[in-house]
DNA sequence: ATGAGAAGATAGTGGCTACTCACTAATTGT
DNA sequence: ACAATTAGTGAGTAGCCACTATCTTCTCAT
């Protein structure tokens, strides 16, 4: 049955915390998200935030977990380990932009965690993030290219970088316009020039 | 002869305040620099800031006047107009990679404008700069497609949208690396394999 | 039913922020 | 030489920030 109870479980709220966060990225500099305006969208008093999280950076902390887990679940579910690895590429591609136009503050959340000069915890977990997205691209490439569905003279390091880049491109794109909705046609049409680079 | 007096004139203060901050933005979050802080690197008090810039916001909107100008003259001067599309579109890569790597602040204080919810007036003079930006590219590719000098089928908006991913990506790539000296010869490899996708 | 522990409210704290203002020092025009 | 103008100082201000201490309410196992 549905609680009709007012608290909620610390885990309850951690998870809530976090996904009201990355909520608030989709139309706001996430660095200028206080906790105060956390805590109004969640129906809590400021202080209450401080009951779950010891510090303001371990909730982008959390929200990098989140982002970790749910990204590469996502990625791999779409991924058809079978075939070409063209497709993969694709199939990852396009999953990768729909996770972010349904989650619109989370690259932005990214790339904020990137801008800061010390090496902080979150910052230190986006690193790891893009190193591991980083190593799958390779590992795709790495057989498609040993079964030679790839160009021979591919410069793999190169390609993988192009991949990201292409994505933050879209993403940009979709910061400049107003309109989200033609990010996933956007993305089919790049892709299919980045798709040139590799055959 | 060279002054030997202690203050400055307006235009000298109001060109070395945005250069400081561009300074300061290489390894400082852009939206975290004070102007205290500004102040102490220019050996001024903090209230002399305001002698020259009515708003913080306006030494941002005279840093993206800066860059508009700089950059866009920079590129100009890069590109052989009788030279071969895609030999074009290779020398603006490298002019561009060779601009921000000699000013590393410039991409984090475009970015971090473009991450306002609001549509301020240095956001709005990103936008401008991005569209113009484009519009040069596609002006090249344009030509280079009536030419012959493309592929035939190439998706001019697509290709415009890659090229400037692959410099974003290029700019993530330094800022998880220490290193920034290999920026340049990472750019060269980065075309290499963004030109396949063209021819 | 009750007591313990967890969740939340209230009301702080000090520190930093952009911005202001009255005044002084430096510079320039005549 | 001196008056007018401009650049810079120093000491503010109010407002916001992350974070905390203390008190209250809720929840649930016994």
């Amino acid at each position: 049955m549905t609680s009709r109870t007012k608290n909620k479980t610390a885990e309850q709220r951690r998870l809530e915390t976090v996904e009201t966060l990355i909520d608030l990225a989709a139309d706001q500099n996430p660095s200028t998200i206080s906790t105060q305006a956390l805590a109004d969208k969640m129906g809590l008093t400021q202080g209450a935030i401080f009951r779950h999280f010891p510090t303001k950076e371990s909730i982008f902390s959390g929200v990098m977990g989140w982002v970790a887990d749910r990204l590469m679940k996502h990625i791999h579910k779409a991924i058809d380990q079978k075939a070409p690895a063209i497709d993969q590429l694709e199939s990852m591609f396009l999953a990768h932009i729909g996770f972010v136009s349904k989650h619109p503050g989370i690259p932005r959340i990214l790339f904020g965690e990137l801008q800061h000069d010390k090496d902080t915890v979150p910052k230190q977990m986006v690193k790891k993030l893009i190193v591991q997205y980083a190593d799958l691209l390779r590992s795709i490439m790495q057989s498609g290219h040993e079964k030679g569905e790839l160009n021979q003279n591919l410069d793999i390091e190169a390609a993988t970088l192009l991949f990201i880049g292409s994505i933050q491109g879209l993403v940009m794109q979709s910061m400049l316009a107003v309109d989200r909705q033609d990010m996933l046609a956007q993305a089919q049409s790049v892709f299919k020039v980045y798709r040139q680079s590799l055959i």
